[in-house]
RNA sequence: GCUGGUGUAGCUCAGCUGGUAGAGCAACGCAUUCGUAAUGCGUAGGUCACCGGUUCAAAUCCGGUCACCAGCUCCA
């Protein structure tokens, strides 16, 4: 017998053998039908399962995140059983729900189609109206294996193979079993909105040496309108993608012509960039980092000592004439810093030392991982090294913090994820520096997090060989993370170059090297600011600021006196003077995302005055025209 | 790099099973001189990504290369 207990803390016992299907019949007819699964102390059950302990028992029903797992899950099935029943056999790999829907791996004769892909829904839709059951059965490990040896599902056995468990459960939905924990819905008529998105290949556990199945992703929710709002912002973010608005708002491009991952900054993109550069510059200075400047490449001895050549060979672009020494396209800004701080001996009276450089780098970047100005093969760090004493290490951290968080929320992100990847005390002799070392930089970082309460992951394992790091992922306008900012020590370059300051005891001593970019590259950063705004930045960073309309070419004159005025008090304006009406041409401002557009007629000249409109709040009325440039030139300044 | 898809005018796209290309927007010209998200008419614009093959004939079929898209992998 085991006894539940209920969410308004009543309770009730249930006899050997139920199972939570009977637990369902003592309540509410609503909460019956929209059950998808229990819950038991926390552990996710299936319905069909029997009840073996006590516990606080809670039912997951329509579209909370839990039962939405479920559904997927399900659909997941359903997909694999349409597929299975249209091209027969078929060989499964695994089918979860994940994230923002749920896919199946499978490996057949036939190559999916996007035309396919309607097909299956269909046939999901017609079993679905069959409801034929979904039924859970355990069996022992051996029996398991036999099974789907029978079945000729060899991925299904190998799976088994890697569990650890005696008995392993399966589900059977119509002519389709499959090897799962469930739990599942107890009716497949309750998966009633679903949509097949999209089918890529995937490598059998990941592995790029292994099998490559189809996969087809799809999606599902409790409703229709539910997956209409859902596909419906799937639209909406194609619309703010930073390669659309790239072209359409003539801020880059890559020409196929150069190659792929190469970024030709257009007059607005490069204004846009140029904007951000400086404040960086700016900014850093008052923070006391020196701004430098490194060439673009090397003789390869110099990423020999770094090692750079052995272990980062494959993603560096390595140049050789004839009878000409070997060179490397920098990958990196580190081993050039290093040198600049090797110059001369340096003392604990000169730390720290803070060097900061925009410095373009090159990767030989797979070609399909390349993606936009998210990943391509060259950009600009927004690097700096920092050279420190271990004294200095809280501090420093600290500062960078700070500064990150200052230069962030200033571009208008404030919220962010952390992550630390610290090192995995079982192999700590696979690290480069001591325990000491390691210790040390791990609590500086985590401090400086819990100083500023900030919720993070501590991923033990997840550091590189050469140090502890933090990586903060900016969440934007929908809710997606980015990567931009890293913190990370570095113990391995500082032995390999010797770099080394004289404490007060006069010992020379290892310093603590400390690489960090805030914003990551300026073309990623860039990529994610654009999708940020959908392409509506700020007054401060608009490419074009100010748009002057003259009604007709009468007032031509005028709006160049009007645009003359603003050019020289660093407001980046234009006149748009075309033979067109008025409201094309604000049609076009509107579509080019301009923040403030000036409308002058005879009215206008007859007052002395200019006609306001802004972007984001429409209309504004008659100013005069200092007036105005004094407003902006505020905005601008409190980067508005 | 791998799997699949795509590549036609500056942009978005049409062009069925082979018979040397079409629309809208943009550009340019003319008319219009206009008051807060698209004025009308006209003109021009393409080695159909590139290279090779099949064919009397290729944007269309086949092979290769490049690029892009969705993923996978990678991101010491």
């Amino acid at each position: 017998m085991s006894v539940l207990e209920f969410p308004d803390g009543s309770s009730n016992d249930f006899p050997e053998g139920a199972v939570f299907f009977d637990v369902l019949s003592t309540l509410p007819r609503s909460v019956q039908k929209n059950a998808v699964a229990v819950k038991l102390d926390g552990d996710t059950h299936d319905l069909r399962e029997e009840i073996d302990e006590d516990g606080s028992f809670v039912v997951i029903t329509g579209s909370d995140s839990e039962a939405l797992e479920v559904l997927r899950h399900s659909a997941s099935h359903l997909m694999a059983l349409a597929v299975k029943e249209l091209y027969g056999d078929v060989i499964f790999g695994i089918g979860p729900a994940i994230q923002d829907g749920f896919y199946y791996d499978l490996k057949l004769d036939h190559t999916f189609t996007p035309d396919d892909l309607e097909k299956i829904e269909k046939k999901m839709e017609e079993i679905r109206k069959e409801n034929p059951d979904f039924v859970r059965k355990t069996l022992s490990r051996d029996e398991a294996m036999e099974f789907f040896r029978e079945e000729n599902q060899p991925f299904k056995v190998e799976l088994i193979e890697d569990l650890d468990a005696e008995e392993v459960t399966i589900y059977t939905l119509g002519s389709f079993t499959d090897l799962c924990a469930g739990p599942h819905v107890p009716d497949i008529r309750m998966v009633k909105a679903f949509k097949l998105l999209s089918v890529a290949g995937a490598y059998w556990r990941g592995d790029e040496n292994r099998e490559m199945f189809q996969r087809i992703y799809g999606t599902s929710f409790g409703s229709k309108t539910e997956l209409e709002e859902s596909l419906r912002r799937i639209e909406e973010a194609k619309k703010r993608d930073h390669r659309k608005l790239g072209s359409s708002m003539d801020l880059f491009n890559i020409y196929e012509e150069a190659g792929g991952g190469l970024v030709f900054w257009h007059p607005r993109g490069y204004t846009l960039r140029e904007t951000i550069e400086n404040y960086w510059k700016q900014k850093h200075r008052e923070k006391g980092y020196d701004i430098i400047m490194t060439p673009h490449i090397a003789r390869s001895d110099l990423w020999k000592q770094s090692g750079h050549y052995d272990y980062y060979r494959e993603n560096m672009f390595v140049i050789k004439g004839d009878d000409e020494e070997e060179m490397v396209l920098k990958p990196m800004n580190c081993p050039y810093h290093i040198l600049i701080y090797k110059r001369e001996l340096r003392s604990y009276r000169d730390l720290p030392i803070r060097y900061a450089e925009l410095g373009t780098v090159y990767r030989n970047e797979r070609s399909g991982t390349l993606h936009g100005l998210l990943r391509v093969r060259g950009f600009t760090q927004d690097d700096a090294h920092i050279f420190c004493s271990p004294e200095q290490l809280d501090r420093e951290i600290d500062k960078c913090f700070d500064l990150a968080h200052e230069i962030l929320s200033d571009l208008g992100f404030s919220d962010y994820e952390v992550e630390l990847s610290a090192h995995d005390p079982e192999k700590l002799d696979q690290y480069a520096g001591s325990r000491e070392e390691w210790v040390a930089a791990e609590n500086a970082l985590r401090k400086a997090i819990e100083k500023r309460d900030l919720e993070y992951s501590k991923i033990e394992g997840e550091a590189v060989f050469y140090g502890p790091k933090i990586d903060l992922k900016l969440i934007d306008a929908l809710g997606r993370g980015w990567q931009a900012t890293t913190i990370q020590f570095d113990f391995n370059l500082p032995r390999r170059f010797d770099i080394t300051y004289v404490n007060e005891n006069n010992e020379k001593k290892y310093v603590y090297m400390i690489h960090r970019a805030l914003l990551g590259s300026l073309e990623r950063f860039i990529g994610c600011l654009t999708e940020h705004y959908a392409g509506k930045f700020p007054l401060w960073l608009a490419p074009v600021q100010v748009r002057i309309l003259p009604v007709s070419e009468h007032q031509k004159e005028y709006a160049e006196e009007c645009l003359a005025a603003m050019i020289k008090k660093g407001i980046r304006a234009e006149v748009d003077s075309r033979n067109e009406k008025l409201g094309y041409r604000i049609r076009a401002a509107e579509v080019d995302n301009i923040p403030y557009m000036i409308i002058v007629g005879d009215r206008e000249i007859e007052e002395g005055m200019i006609n306001i409109r802004s972007k984001s709040t429409g209309r504004e009325g008659s100013l005069e025209l200092e007036k105005f440039i004094n407003d902006i030139v505020d905005e601008i300044e409190k980067k508005g």
